[in-house]
RNA sequence: CCUGGCGGGACUUU
C-alpha cells in the first residue's frame, strides 16, 4: 500500500489522472485500499486542469464505492467549484459536508468565502465570517486576505481598511499576501501615496515585500503616469535583492506601448533591457 | 493521544 501511495502521489504531481485511475483499479483488484487520498489527489488534478465535471464524477464515484469523503475531499471539490465560479453548487457541497457529519474548518470556510468574494457577494461572505466565529472556527490571515481582497477589488478600500483593524484586534499578524492585497486596493483606486505608506509600514514591521508587492506598486505608479516613482520602486526592488519577474517586464512593456513621451520611452527601454527574464 | 511537505489567499494583458 505504501508503494502505491507513493506512486499515486507522484502521478498526482504530474497531473496524470489516467495513471492514478490505473493504479487505483489495480489496487482494488489486489484487495488493497487506502481510503480517500487517491480520490482527493484526482480531484486536485481536475482542479488544476480545470475539469470540474471530472472532479464531480470522481466525487460521485468514491461515494458509490463506499469511500467516505473527508474534509480534504470536500475542500478540494469546493476549490474546483470556486474556481469555476459555481458558487451555488459550492454552497450546496458546503451544506452536504455538514449533513455528512464533517464540520468545515478554517480552510473550508476560507475557500467558500473566497468564492463568494470572487463573484462579488461581499456582504454574504461576511456572514460566513461571522458564522465561522460562532462555530468556534477562527478566521486566520488567509481568510481575512480573501475578504480584504474582495473589498479592494470592488473598490471599497475603506471597508478593507476597517477589516484590517479587526485583524490586528484579533491578534493576527498581517503577512505579505495581506499587505499586497491592500496595497493593490489603494493602487487600483489611484491612492498611490497610501499604497506607498503601506510599503513602509510592512517593512517597518519586518514583513518583507516580495516581487508581487513591488510589481503591484510599479504597475500602480505606471498607470498613474508617475513613471519616475515606478522606477524608484523598481530600483528599490533590485537593491533589496528581489529579482524582477516576467510580470515586472510585462508591466513595463505595457507602459511602454501606451506612453507618448519620447524621453519616457527611452527610460523604460533601458529598464526593460536591464530585466534579465524570458518574455512570456 | 497523535497523525496530510501543494486542501485555501495577493501582482501584469480587458
Amino acid at each position: 500500500v505504501a508503494s502505491y501511495a507513493a506512486l499515486i502521489d507522484v502521478l498526482g504531481q504530474a497531473k496524470d489522472d489516467k495513471g492514478v485511475w490505473y493504479f487505483l483499479d489495480q489496487m482494488k483488484n489486489r484487495g488493497l485500499w487506502y481510503g480517500d487520498k487517491p480520490f482527493n489527489i484526482l480531484i486536485r488534478i481536475y482542479d488544476r486542469v480545470g475539469k470540474l465535471q471530472e472532479a464531480e464524477r470522481t466525487f460521485e464515484h468514491m461515494k458509490a464505492v463506499g469511500c467516505r469523503p473527508t474534509i480534504y475531499t470536500y475542500t478540494s471539490l469546493l476549490q474546483c467549484l470556486v474556481k469555476a465560479q459555481c458558487i451555488e453548487r459550492a454552497e450546496q457541497v458546503f451544506h452536504e459536508m455538514q449533513r455528512a457529519g464533517c464540520s468545515p474548518d478554517t480552510v473550508a470556510y476560507s475557500v467558500l468565502i473566497c468564492g463568494l468574494c470572487k463573484v462579488g457577494k461581499l456582504e454574504y461572505a461576511r456572514t460566513f465570517l461571522e458564522d465561522m466565529v460562532a462555530k468556534g472556527c477562527t478566521p486566520d490571515v488567509v481568510t481575512y486576505t480573501t475578504v480584504i481582497d474582495g473589498f479592494c477589488k470592488a473598490g471599497k478600500v475603506d471597508e478593507a481598511q476597517r477589516l484590517m483593524a479587526d485583524i490586528v484586534n484579533n491578534g493576527i499578524t498581517p503577512d505579505v499576501h495581506l499587505y499586497s492585497a491592500l496595497i493593490n486596493g489603494f493602487c487600483k483606486t489611484g491612492c498611490m501615496d497610501e499604497a506607498n505608506k503601506l510599503l513602509d509600514e510592512m517593512t517597518s514591521k519586518s514583513c518583507e515585500p516580495n516581487a508581487i508587492t513591488y510589481n503591484t506598486l510599479i504597475d500602480g505608479f505606471c498607470k498613474a503616469g508617475r513613471l519616475n516613482d515606478a522606477i524608484m520602486v523598481l530600483d528599490l526592488m533590485v537593491q533589496k535583492g528581489r529579482r524582477p519577474t516576467v510580470v515586472t517586464l510585462n508591466i513595463l512593456v505595457d507602459t511602454f506601448c501606451k506612453i507618448k513621451n519620447v524621453d519616457e520611452c527611452v527610460t523604460i527601454k533601458k529598464k526593460m533591457r536591464e530585466i534579465d527574464c524570458v518574455p512570456d
